[in-house]
DNA sequence: GTCCAGGGTCAAG
DNA sequence: CTTGACCATGGA
């Protein structure tokens, strides 16, 4: 990856496997918004604009390249080599090498694990507009204001210390009680978000399911989205749907390490084309 | 009106 | 271990 100062911001080039809409719109992260032919987004406390140029180029918004190497590069997770990964899905798989090939500009975020934890309670049962649109109103409403129209994620503290009914804004329904007690575990250190991300995969998950309303597909969200672990494999309505048509009888080991990322290709693939339950597939044009 | 959504909990079988 | 009601909300 090469970066160069340019226009009040930096131009990233040389980076493959990489596009803004591919890895901003694949269902992983909520917090990102089209905007003037690039993307918007808001990650910790700073607001990020990028823009696709010509060349497979992509333009980032003011600051310096320490910045984007030491902080930015972890949470696109750029220096990880996806080309090996898609050989290896592309030689495991029909479908997942047609899935990989389409998605191929997918990259694993590395989200903030508190802001994961929460927004992946509020997914529960949701759509995906409408669980971007809970956390906006969640981070207007309790968050710190970084910009005009736009607020950081409320902190696990600000959160304890609200109620169900100074929740009722957010509009989030059954899942304000399920915020308020991961708030309360988080906040009061009986949950604590940075050693469950360095533990064994079992370990990991059954902490973060001893929040009520964390069960197994969240929490595997959380680890896969918020915690960097790739081996992670979310379950959910999609998912199942590909599992049963696709892959019989296997389950997540059947991809190996980086199963997490083989998921997001299929997840993403299956939202956008028409699954038969004979096995085969066809391009939904 | 009915069905569905990046589900989870709880009680009952 | 599996099944089903129930949970709030809003768009299709």
């Amino acid at each position: 990856m090469r970066i160069e100062r340019e226009n009040g911001g930096l131009v990233l080039s040389e980076i493959e496997h990489f596009s803004l809409y591919d890895t901003l719109e694949c269902g992983q992260c909520f917090r990102w918004e089209a905007q003037d032919g690039g993307y918007c987004g808001i990650a910790g406390r700073r607001v990020l604009r990028l823009k696709e140029l010509s060349g497979g180029k992509i333009w980032v918004n003011g600051m310096e390249e320490e910045e984007f190497r030491g902080i930015w590069a972890r949470y696109f997770d750029l220096d990880r080599d996806y080309g090996a990964i898609r050989r290896e899905f592309s030689a495991l798989h029909p479908l997942l090498a047609e899935a990989q090939e389409e998605a191929g500009g997918i990259r694993i975020l590395r989200q903030d694990s508190w802001e994961a934890l929460c927004s992946f309670i509020i997914s529960a049962n949701n759509h995906i507009p409408r669980i971007k649109e809970i956390i906006r109103r969640l981070c207007r409403e309790f968050g710190e204001k970084l910009e005009a129209d736009a607020y950081a994620f409320p902190s696990p503290a600000v959160l304890a210390g609200q109620t169900v009914e100074t929740l009722a804004p957010i509009r989030c329904g059954f899942r304000a009680k399920y915020l308020l007690d991961a708030a309360q575990k988080v906040a009061s250190g009986q949950l604590n978000l940075e050693e469950v991300a360095a533990l064994p995969l079992p370990e990991a998950r059954a902490r973060l399911m001893s929040v009520y309303g964390v069960g197994e597909k969240v929490a595997e969200c959380v680890l896969l989205f918020g915690m960097g672990r790739l081996e992670a494999f979310p379950m959910d309505v999609w998912m199942k749907r590909v599992m049963r048509t696709h892959f019989s009888g296997k389950g997540a080991e059947f991809f190996g390490e980086h199963a997490g990322l083989a998921n997001q290709y299929l997840f993403f693939y299956s939202r956008n084309h028409q699954l038969k339950d004979d096995g085969t597939f066809t391009r939904k044009v």
